[in-house]
DNA sequence: CTATATTGCGCAACCGATTGTACAAAAATG
DNA sequence: CATTTTTGTACAATCGGTTGCGCAATATAG
């Protein structure tokens, strides 16, 4: 029946010229008359001719797919970065395959392996957390495929990296806490292979170091800071002697488990404890007392892969400079942390 | 440097076959002796041989990607239908690729003219909440590609559906309420050109009617069903000589949106009105008192998708019979609707 | 022991576009 | 007007597997 699609072959035979030409003829090649140029587009609109990709990649090389490798997509920092690398991609013809590793290593080597094959023509991903061996990132590098990591990124050389400053977020969110008059400051840390969290804690101990508060080991609870996690933290943290006044939390869902907790023994927010997350997840306008947090510019984030993803490619032949982007956060302050007495 | 990736002709040369024989050997052809298929195996590992998707593609004519449509990712819902399809997808072999039309038709024609470029093998699909011409799905069909729409589906002969049955989840949510001891129920209604919207309206009705209460025009509000429309829905019901005691909410943002207007005017949930929404967001659970929602079998939604899209490709030759799959909906009950005093 | 069936692999066309090279015609130059 | 440039298109190789068909070798049947 409806003949399987019109190939350039079809066109050059109506026109009696080479597939070549009309190949030519529709990517604009400046050697081809314009008259042919018409002449081959019109054909080709009134065929219903449609760029066969597949042959196009196989010959060039390109197949202007980026691959997009994510921990998750149901959190809405890795959504929004993927819109923002869609926005950018988009325009310049690029196509985004979104996958997940739920935080696995063994899914993010098998992703990989599959982008692999399916000749992505770059790739840019944020680390699994259960991650520690990352040769398989090293995998696309040796293939010369260019790598942007964001967020969680780890030191591979020749790999671009796109993040926030984390201690700068950490910092000010905890200074903030300070300026509405806490006094013990407690830290919700995540695990320590991702430099996300380090830097979050580093942020978090020079914040109170530099306003004259002693650090305490007793404040800082380390965790995977998912909601339960966040349960379990501000439990232990009321069976103190002294109990915190305030909680800078690595993660929004962490915070949102303590909020549970404050609210369970019906403890007031912010004035017994006062709360400032990270990542302000979507829900933190909808919870009550709105969540405080850490915008992490997710967007341009993603903006910002992309735009490197298209820097690297374009200039290919030129071995690319890996770059390396700090993005500056923006602290959301909301009513878990605003202290009317003040 | 590193030769571009090996091929099967260079694995053919070292073993003295050709290539058709690697190929075959590669892929389990009965035809091959298992000793060949060994020894191209080890080659093939030993040279760090990689199966190049393209050239593959080219000659079969299939991708091996499945794309995947979405309004958008950053909901709960879309990201856990996601995930269904990417469980069933990587285990057939096949890749996902996402893309999301941000609800614009605009946006979703152009993806697509991408998609069909791309060569998938079939498309999962949501449709766009603005979109009201449905032609660019027919394209696809038209190329003898599979079509599978979920939850948001339209009447297109040959695309196969996978939806909730919204009528019996409204159903159910309406009437728990009236259980609740709930006489005026409003209702948060959708754009009426998506089925899903029109048939929770029914269901809201159905129960209304089979319980004995009166529907009332003044309590049905129509919107986008939005976090914003649910706040000044709420605020229209609220200016009624008799507001009502319970809503029921077509979404849960615009739930959220009634449930803050409620609480700004120290309104109690559920005694004065009680809250159900629908699509159980991962937010239901954090804000206070915690949504009542009604669960789509969203990761199952998604898997449907996957099989019934693996099915139509098996037997590809005999023209695919679309199928309708109908799940059933999971009223989650939770504080915002359960009055204590019963 | 001959005849038929099965097994194992090679040959070569093919998928559809891209691209370096060649070459004739037209235009520009001296 | 002869010569060099420029312009416009054709030729043919190529990207890397896939697959129908053919043929020899081995196995099974009669």
């Amino acid at each position: 029946m409806s003949k399987s699609s019109t190939t350039i072959y079809d066109i050059a035979a109506k026109l009696k010229v080479t597939p070549s030409t009309v190949s030519r003829a529709l990517s604009d090649h400046p050697r081809i008359s314009s008259k042919t140029k018409q002449a081959v587009k019109s054909i080709a609109q009134q065929m219903n001719y449609q760029h066969n990709g597949i042959a196009a990649a196989l010959r060039s090389g390109q197949t202007h797919i980026i691959g997009v490798l994510l921990p998750m997509v149901n959190r809405s920092f890795f959504s929004s970065v993927v819109k923002g690398i869609e926005q950018v991609a988009r325009v310049a013809g690029y196509n985004v395959m979104i996958t997940q590793s739920n935080d696995k290593e063994e899914n993010e080597r098998s992703i990989i392996s599959a982008m692999l094959k399916t000749q992505v023509d770059g790739v840019i991903a944020s680390i699994a957390r259960e991650t520690t061996n990352f040769s398989h990132y090293q995998n696309i590098l040796d293939k010369k495929i260019p790598l942007i990591l964001f967020d969680r990124v780890t030191e591979i050389t020749d790999a671009s990296t796109v993040v926030i400053d984390d201690y700068l977020g950490a910092y000010k969110a905890t200074e903030h806490l300070i300026h509405q008059g806490c006094k013990r400051i407690a830290h919700f840390s995540g695990t320590q292979n991702l430099n996300i969290y380090k830097d979050r804690e580093r942020g978090y101990r020079e914040a109170l170091k530099n306003n004259g508060i002693v650090f305490e080991e007793d404040l800082l609870i380390q965790s995977n800071v998912k909601l339960e996690d966040g349960r379990t933290g501000m439990e232990r943290l009321l069976l103190l002697d002294q109990p915190p006044d305030a909680i800078f939390a690595a993660s929004d869902y962490s915070a949102i488990g303590a909020m549970q907790i404050l609210k369970e023994r019906k403890m007031k927010i912010p004035d017994d404890v006062a709360l400032v997350g990270f990542a302000d997840e979507a829900f933190a306008n909808f919870v009550d007392p709105e969540l405080s947090s850490v915008n992490q510019m997710s967007e341009q984030m993603g903006q910002f892969a992309a735009k490197i993803f298209l820097e690297q490619t374009k200039d290919r032949e030129l071995s690319f400079i890996p770059s390396r982007t700090v993005l500056t956060p923006k602290l959301m302050i909301r009513k878990s942390s605003l202290k009317k007495s003040i």
